[in-house]
DNA sequence: TCTACACCCTGTAGCAACTACAGGGTCAAG
DNA sequence: CTTGACCCTGTAGTTGCTACAGGGTGTAGA
């Protein structure tokens, strides 16, 4: 399979193949004569756990940890739940942020008079608190 | 007001004024003698502007958009309302995005027996549907 | 056979928004 | 007079790609 074949199948682009490649998170796959990369199905596989990792939002790194903890699989699952579940409390820190964000977004939007900037009731809110330059 | 000064009066590093400075955000300031940049308080307000825009999410592209809007006092509101719906609305995409994110993991971690890796279902989950290698 | 075109190669630079040095200078206190 | 906290410039690192530039390869049609 040449390069562009697994992109296309991991819907992945040819540039981050060959980065995950650099990066060592995909192993070098055997060239043809043309120096080609010719990938076989472990590589398919190997990309393929990537992107679905990548698709949970996983970093990298953790990408990394999950790739080298499936491999060996007598070990226990828990270093690899523990990896999820770090990942989970990461996603609902940044759920609950955002919609903290939402909230005060709202609320600055709904007080627009659609008047003059002057006393625009956004630029207002963002505005210092006490100096007024 | 020096630098270090400016920073923790609007809770930022020293080197992200200088940053913001280097981007064109913010105006030079004058210097001392000793060439230490001296701040007034239409920086400080400069700074508590970008930094509120900045915590409410604002790209430093869209802060210096409504930087420029903020200037000019006569102009209508509406373009300031704009970038901060768009802002918004882009807020509430990424929250359905880790939603969905966060639905998915709890599932794939709910799966979890606590087995060794070999039949870890968080593992399984990100292995490829068809191609086993 | 020529040539156009899609694909492949390497290597480097760019994006956002900082952060972290390295290698210096300045200033007030003890 | 020295210690330590601050300041300066400039550059390189972070994450996860993406986009060239400047080449080589392979195949299909005229």
């Amino acid at each position: 399979m040449k390069i562009g074949e697994l992109a296309s199948a991991t819907s992945t682009k040819v540039e981050t193949v060959r980065y995950y490649e650099k990066i060592g998170l995909l192993a070098p796959p055997a060239r043809t004569s043309a120096n080609y990369r010719a990938y076989g199905n472990e590589h398919l596989a190997r990309l393929s756990f990537i992107r679905r990792a990548r698709d949970l939002g996983f970093t990298l790194e953790a990408v990394r940890e999950l790739l080298t903890l499936s491999d060996d699989k007598a070990q226990s699952c828990d270093a690899v739940d523990s990896i999820a579940r770090v990942h989970l409390a990461d996603i609902e820190r940044k759920i609950s942020d955002l919609a903290a964000l939402r909230a005060e977004l709202d609320r600055v939007i709904g007080s627009c008079r659609k008047g003059t900037v002057e006393d625009c009731k956004i630029i207002e809110t963002l505005g210092p608190k006490d100096v007024r330059a």
